[in-house]
DNA sequence: CGACGTGTAAC
DNA sequence: CCTTTTACACGTCG
C-alpha cells in the first residue's frame, strides 16, 4: 500500500489557521536574495487550479495571483515534521512493516494483517484515512496493489482523498494507457528519449524489443524500463537508513569572494551539525556542493577518519572551497552547500566523546 | 573494491 | 526566473 498525504504542507496550514481554509494557498521556500526570490514548495488544489505549481518561481506565482486572494506562506518544516511523525506512527500501527519515503509518503506492507485479502486491505486503508482525518484533519490518497511500484501509481490515480485498488489481473489494463512519464522512476530525460523513438505510453514501452532498449539505455536500465511497463517490481517494503545529510543555501548575491562564501559555509555547517546531533550519527565523507551562476552543480568530496562533529569537517570544507576557486577563478557562485555521508548510527547508549 | 564525480529522479 | 534534500546507478581511477 502506498499512502500519500494530499498537498501536505498547504493542508497543514489550513488546519492551523481556519480563516484561510479553502483559499488558494502557496507554501514558499524563500531564498532571501530579494523580496520574492525562491520557489514554490507546495500549493493546495485551489491554487493549482490557477496554475500555481510546485517548483515554480515565487515571482511567477505572484504574477498569476495578481488581483486574486491567494495566501503565500513560508515553509515551517519543523512543524510539518511533528505532524508527519504523528501520522507515520499512526500508520505504522496499522501495518506489518512501514517504509517512510519522505515527509508525506510511505509504503506499508499489510500482507500478513490482511491475509492477502483485497477487501481487508481496503478496510485497512479506510481505517488509516479516517484516523488521519479525525486526528490531524488531513486527507490522504492511497494505492493498493501487490507491489510498491503499482501501489505508488495507484495512489496517484485519484487525488486528493483517493483510494485505488489494482488487483493483479488489472495491472496491465491499468498501466496500458499511461504516459511513460507517469511511471515512477521515468523522469524528464528518459521520457524524452523514449518519445523520440516513438514510445509514448506504457503499452508502447512493453511492446518495444528489449534489445532496442538495451542499445540505448544499457542492459540494467533496459530491464528496469521493461519491468515498469508491465508493472513488475519485486522490491520489498523495508525501513531504510539515511545515507547522507546535507544543508544548502543561496548566497545573497553571486560572488567568488572566498570570505563571503566561507561565512555561508560556517552558517550551513552549524545547521548541518544540528541534524548530525539529532540523528546521532558519525560520518566519514565530507562534501562541498557548489552551484554556479549557470546553475551547474559540482560536488567535491573527501573522506576522513570517522567524526561525529562538524568541527572536524570545517577545515575540509575550507580546503575544498580553496581547490574549487583555484580551478574556477572566473566563475561566480550562486549557491553553496555542505554534506556529510558514509554515516554510521549510534545507540543513544553509546557515549560520543570517544572520538 | 572503495572513493569520487556526474547524471537522473523524486519530493 | 531558477529551492531543498536524498538516493542510486554508472563510469573511472588507483
Amino acid at each position: 500500500m502506498h499512502i500519500d498525504l494530499d498537498s501536505f504542507y498547504a493542508s497543514i496550514e489550513e488546519v492551523r489557521n481556519n480563516s484561510i481554509k479553502g483559499k488558494p494557498i502557496v507554501i514558499c521556500v524563500y531564498s532571501g536574495r530579494t523580496q520574492n526570490s525562491g520557489a514554490v514548495s507546495t500549493s493546495n488544489y485551489s491554487a493549482r487550479k490557477l496554475g500555481i505549481k510546485s517548483g515554480m518561481p515565487i515571482v511567477l506565482a505572484k504574477r498569476i495571483a495578481m488581483n486574486k486572494e491567494v495566501v503565500f506562506l513560508p515553509v515551517d518544516i519543523e512543524y510539518y515534521r511533528e505532524v508527519s511523525d504523528r501520522i507515520m506512527n499512526l500508520i505504522e500501527e496499522e501495518s506489518d512493516t512501514l517504509e517512510q519515503v519522505s515527509i508525506d509518503e510511505a509504503y506499508i506492507d499489510v500482507t500478513e494483517k490482511t491475509n492477502s485479502n483485497w477487501n481487508k486491505a481496503i478496510q485497512v486503508a479506510n481505517t488509516i484515512k479516517q484516523k488521519i482525518l479525525s486526528q490531524e484533519g488531513l486527507t490522504a490518497s492511497v494505492g493498493i496493489a501487490s507491489n510498491k511500484f503499482v501501489a505508488k501509481i495507484a495512489s496517484d490515480f485519484q487525488k486528493p482523498n483517493g483510494l485505488t485498488l489494482v488487483k493483479n489481473e488489472e495491472i496491465i489494463p491499468f498501466l496500458e494507457n499511461l504516459k511513460v512519464s507517469k511511471l515512477h522512476g521515468i523522469g524528464e530525460k528518459t521520457a524524452r528519449v523514449l518519445n523520440e523513438i516513438g514510445i509514448e505510453t506504457s503499452k508502447d514501452l512493453s511492446k518495444c524489443d528489449i534489445k532496442v532498449l538495451e542499445e540505448i539505455f544499457g542492459k540494467n536500465k533496459a530491464k528496469l524500463l521493461h519491468d515498469k511497463s508491465l508493472g513488475i517490481d519485486n522490491s520489498i517494503v523495508e525501513s531504510k537508513k539515511k545515507k547522507q545529510l546535507s544543508k544548502i543555501g543561496t548566497l545573497k548575491e553571486d560572488t567568488k569572494d572566498k570570505k563571503v562564501i566561507f561565512e555561508k559555509i560556517i552558517e550551513l555547517s552549524n545547521e548541518l551539525n544540528q541534524k548530525i546531533k539529532r540523528d546521532n550519527v558519525s560520518f566519514r565523507t565530507v562534501s562541498l556542493i557548489t552551484i554556479d551562476i549557470e546553475l551547474k552543480t559540482h560536488i567535491k568530496s573527501e573522506t576522513i577518519s570517522q567524526a561525529n562533529d562538524i568541527q572536524r569537517a570545517v577545515p575540509v570544507f575550507k580546503q575544498l572551497l580553496n581547490n574549487y576557486i583555484e580551478k574556477n577563478s572566473e566563475k561566480k557562485l550562486r549557491r553553496i552547500g555542505v554534506r556529510v555521508s558514509n554515516l554510521e548510527f549510534f545507540n543513544s547508549q553509546r557515549t560520543l566523546d570517544e572520538f
